[in-house]
DNA sequence: TTCAGTAGTCATAATATTTTGACTAATTGC
DNA sequence: GCAATTAGTCAAAATATTATGACTACTGAA
């Protein structure tokens, strides 16, 4: 994500906004910020199907796009929380926008 | 996307519902079509660098989640309509939300 | 009947994303 | 020194997404 990917579409900013967000662990590990500081252990709890490397890349991309912030803390068990920057607050909107939609879809189940 | 692809985190609705609206060109699209009706010759022409596989996938994907609609329109020059369903009205909301951020990334450029 | 306009399909290739499983590294308590 | 805890890395494989380029199908006008 340093560099744009082929993916992106340069001429919609929207495109590139989304994207920040998505990916298969994305989503859950933002909302998960957004109620305040997470852990990378902690993560791996909430999300048991997802592997660590899922989990790092998924912080990784967070925190390239600036939607994360990545903080070790000396203390007693050293660790690394994760906390919403400046812009990572201002997402939260979007997914105030997701969770009010009341017209949801019937999702397909796997066969 | 009829059944749920091995990607979608069925644990997160909002990483199912961020998908419906995700890929190269479907924020573009949807865009477009909240401003009314869009045929799909006039999207080839809104967005030169997507070809018509491109969009056809991004349209068949926006049907199949019902956020667009398709109509054949049996007129002077027969074509093809899309137009937002009682669900795509619901996701503009979430593109006003994007459109809101005001602290805006500063964005890479390609090599 | 042939042609332009509209809207695609299809098989294949190229890229990007995600998973798997083994391995690493710093700190703290015993 | 040695093990537990926390937080990862790395290379390779598997999946998913996107692009390429040729081809199709219907309608209406000349």
């Amino acid at each position: 994500m340093t560099t744009e990917s082929e993916h992106t579409n340069l001429a919609c900013p929207k495109e590139y906004l989304l994207k920040m967000l998505t990916g298969k662990w994305k989503p859950c590990i933002f909302s998960y910020a957004s109620n305040g500081p997470v852990r990378f252990g902690q993560i791996m709890k909430l999300l048991p199907e997802a592997t660590k490397q899922a989990i790092t890349n998924a912080l990784r991309e967070l925190e390239e796009s600036n939607i994360l912030e990545r903080k070790v803390i000396r203390e007693k068990p050293l660790h690394v929380e994760y906390t919403l920057t400046e812009l990572g607050v201002e997402f939260i909107p979007i997914f105030k926008a997701i969770e009010e939609l009341h017209l949801l879809p019937v999702r397909q189940q796997k066969q």
